[in-house]
DNA sequence: TATTGTTATACTCTATAACTATA
DNA sequence: TATAGTTATAGAGTATAACAATA
């Protein structure tokens, strides 16, 4: 005889289920969170967040970098970069710089303070990732690397 | 002599900064979001959020198991529960259920609609990171997943 | 028309704190 | 005192849409 579709399921019809241990998304977010949460401990709460830190190196590494550049190069909104820019720039880490011949755009320039700055941070950062990753050997860390970064570059370039 | 400390830093000052890429929480963040997007765009709009998904997940697995113990399993606060039993309650999915001897509980029971749902939804997250994961060998992604479910094992055990 | 920077806005996610009823 | 569930609230993070200036 039917059964109504939303009585409680019954021990003797319960059947397997896959844990959630067994995806990748799922510890993927539980690692993301992990070295998220200790991020922020790690820089405190005056420190830089990871947005801004990752702004702030690409600054650091590519000069004259623009905000759109950024924005297509951390997959994030143009939109959210003003205000990073504006943290930076009143920290006096770096400076919007007008650009002759290309009057939309501001190039983006770091400081003294601001290279200072990156490096005190970029160090504090390298513990933190030390620290997490200690249970692993050098050469599992590399792994790592390689299959997280193998699967974004495989996302970037697709259509 | 001594230099403003924000004027700009010159080419001559530029000095090699550790780029991004090789850093794992950078990378960690831009997997996860790949797969949250994937994940939510595979589900849809009327689907199950990650969360709801994960909660759906433990119910299923872990006869009359309580929100307190989904927090801790799950790592976030009881009360972000909430909201979430009441869509999976008010879509049938689940029951609140009343346990003898212990007034302060809520038991929770998956029902007959809910393992459907759940067998649905858990069928297209398969195929969501069976697509995701296309670029790995399947040693790959028992590695990758070894690696991360060994991050979240050493911290959990951790003061 | 397209792009850069910007503003305004809203939405999602999530944590915190406080409350209640139990234990 | 401690725990389970709940509510209210606030904050972070981020996206969307629209706009002005420029190309």
């Amino acid at each position: 005889m039917p059964q109504p579709a939303n009585r409680i399921s019954r021990p003797k019809d319960r059947t397997e289920v896959e844990p959630l241990d067994t995806l990748v998304g799922y510890n993927l977010k539980r690692a993301y969170m992990i070295f998220q949460d200790d991020f922020r401990k790690t820089l405190g709460d005056s420190g830089l967040t990871p947005r801004a830190f990752a702004v702030l190196t690409l600054i650091a590494q590519i000069p004259s970098v623009t905000q759109s550049a950024i924005s297509r190069h951390l997959g994030i909104e143009r939109s959210g970069l003003v205000a990073i820019v504006d943290d930076l720039e009143k920290r006096g880490l770096v400076l919007r710089v007008a650009v002759p011949g290309e009057r939309r755009v501001q190039a983006l320039a770091i400081t003294d303070n601001g290279k200072r700055a990156h490096k005190i941070s970029d160090e504090a950062v390298r513990k933190h990732e030390e620290r997490l990753l200690s249970v692993f050997s050098r050469r599992e860390r590399q792994t790592l690397l390689d299959l997280l970064s193998r699967l974004r570059n495989w996302k970037e370039n697709l259509p």
